[in-house]
DNA sequence: GGTTTAATTTTGATTATTCAAAATTTTACT
DNA sequence: AGTAAAATTTTGAATAATCAAAATTAAACC
């Protein structure tokens, strides 16, 4: 569990005393040293505030025209604060989408998260065409490089070569070549079209 | 300073403990028993905090079209959560407006407030031709009152008649002709055309 | 002016969050 | 199986925010 002490910024033991108080609140089920699970009240939870984060992005980046390798902090300061009628507003005008500018899903007010049937990038063959569906590592300058290279989600592609040797795919994307390891292919999804 | 206290929702000993935070902070100077002042940090701060709120306000009710008398609260709890960028958005997307949906001015990005000439709809002379330029009383109830009667900022009216001993001022707005007590009126703000 | 009343501040206690370091348990490796 | 390493939990202490109630100061009133 320390990765998430660290990606939260605090110690190995402010993580177990945070477990232990979501764990009073019933949200996770929790055994000492053998990990925690979500309740379905947890999962609930989850699922609204993934709905909130996710929402929030897709509307700085399409309403308020900010950088989409930006807004994951934004997001994250924001969620907490907007009300359930305002987030009700910021659907509508969104038209209750179901993705984020990254392509991951969006759950609806019932905490459901749609399904898409998605593969990695770097599984794919040659000659076959495919859509970027989702971009799995968001780092900042991993969001960069795949929108220098136009692969942000909902952009068709083909795939024109697969060297396993090289580790390196070649595709064609809006009629230019270009190629991409097999590592950074891994961590974008997309579907088949 | 009891006042403090209560619109906060916190006891009178919490309110002299934040004042001596504050006191600490440099933002205001403290003085016991006699009262606060603000420094010129301070109110460089303040200003900042109400172009945050004023702004936030006006966005949520051009933008996400909300109701004008529900946007204070939720300004309140977003105006913490927003980077400047996103303010600079918001501003830039707004057109650096002067005034919230209340009429209250806007300070700029560097905590100048714009000056108007106002007074008050209760101190109107019959035959004047004003226009409504602010709502003092931000209660839910008033602001309802208001937009009913039509009286939102930027309406044009005409004083017609002033009734000191009935308490009473009669106005043309739009065509039509309503009465109102010089007690809410004197929450109105006005300025001549 | 002196006394009552109201406002403000101080005090002492409570609660919550976090950390560093020690203790415990699990996992990995020989 | 036994030991070393790693992860997790516990402990004890520090910090901050708040409150209720007591003490202090200022204001109001005869």
């Amino acid at each position: 569990m320390g990765h998430v002490g660290s990606s939260l910024g605090v110690t190995p033991g402010t993580v177990t005393s945070m477990m232990k108080a979501l764990a009073n609140g019933g949200l996770v089920s929790y055994e000492p040293y053998s990990g925690v699970l979500l309740t379905r009240a947890g999962a609930q939870l989850a699922a609204h505030v993934l709905r909130r984060h996710r929402l929030v992005e897709l509307f700085l980046v399409q309403v308020l025209g900010m950088d989409w390798s930006d807004v994951h902090a934004e997001a994250d300061r924001l969620e907490h604060a907007i009300s359930d009628q305002v987030l009700a507003k910021i659907d509508a005008m969104l038209g209750s989408p179901e993705a984020d500018p990254h392509g991951d899903p969006i759950p609806d007010a019932s905490g459901r998260v749609p399904e898409l049937v998605v593969e990695s990038l770097a599984h794919g063959l040659p000659g076959e065409r495919l859509r970027v569906a989702r971009v799995l590592d968001q780092s900042t300058a991993f969001l960069r490089y795949v929108d220098q290279q136009g692969l942000r989600p909902g952009t068709q592609l083909r795939l024109l070569d697969r060297d396993e040797a090289a580790d390196v795919l070649t595709l064609e994307v809006g009629g230019e070549t270009l190629r991409i390891g097999l590592r950074p292919a891994a961590r974008i999804l997309v579907e088949r079209v």
